[in-house]
DNA sequence: CTGACATGTAAGAATATTATTACACACGAA
DNA sequence: TTCGTGTGTAATAATATTCTTACATGTCAG
């Protein structure tokens, strides 16, 4: 949960920099969904939904996971991270530091 | 300095969403500068920095202020905000929510 | 064996962002 | 008046991001 080069806060922020990809983030807030399922829920085509998933996770805002369910079926649910960043000039004239 | 709509978070995000801006703002850490200054610094040119400063200033973390000099030269002078601004799940839920 | 779900990717189009180049203008010093 | 410094913008090129369409796979229920 520690960002420790500015590539990773550059991750994060990019991750954050798209409406949708807000979205997600709040439709997954307190309760994962599977991959289908969050597209159905806001709205978009599934490959659309699978770009921003990995832009999210390549931020470490959300994490997927691949489960067979009981009925013998693949279903990837994705969750969010706890993640916990503070945002202040000095945090990132730190961050810019490790460059 | 409090975002209340999703818009305004998303000016944040994507004001730092990009290394030169980052840059920007670590070389503004602590002491204005003018924007021929800061172009020499971040070894950019001053167009760029121009957009740059833009989008700086739309996610609210920097601010310019066009003076005079005592030569009576025009210098226009950027300085950061003193932003501080906490990111969990939650936050990000509710600034989504008034959408 | 077909339909309804699920996963996943590749290729290309559409759009947005980033970067460069070429202009304008103003002031003071040489 | 020319040089060096500062301001600012418009037009275009280069690049990256976003989105769509079309595919391929698998399981279960009917």
């Amino acid at each position: 949960m520690m960002k420790t080069s500015e590539q990773e806060w550059l991750f994060l922020f990019e991750a954050l920099a798209n409406p949708i990809r807000l979205k997600i983030i709040a439709s997954l807030h307190g309760k994962r969904k599977y991959v289908s399922e969050l597209a159905r829920e806001v709205g978009i085509s599934r490959p659309l939904l699978y770009m921003h998933l990995q832009r999210l996770e390549k931020g470490g805002l959300v994490i997927g996971n691949l489960e067979l369910s009981e009925d013998g079926k693949a279903v990837k649910y994705f969750e969010l991270t706890d993640f916990n960043f503070h945002l202040t000039p000095q945090t990132i004239a730190e961050a810019v530091k490790g460059l």
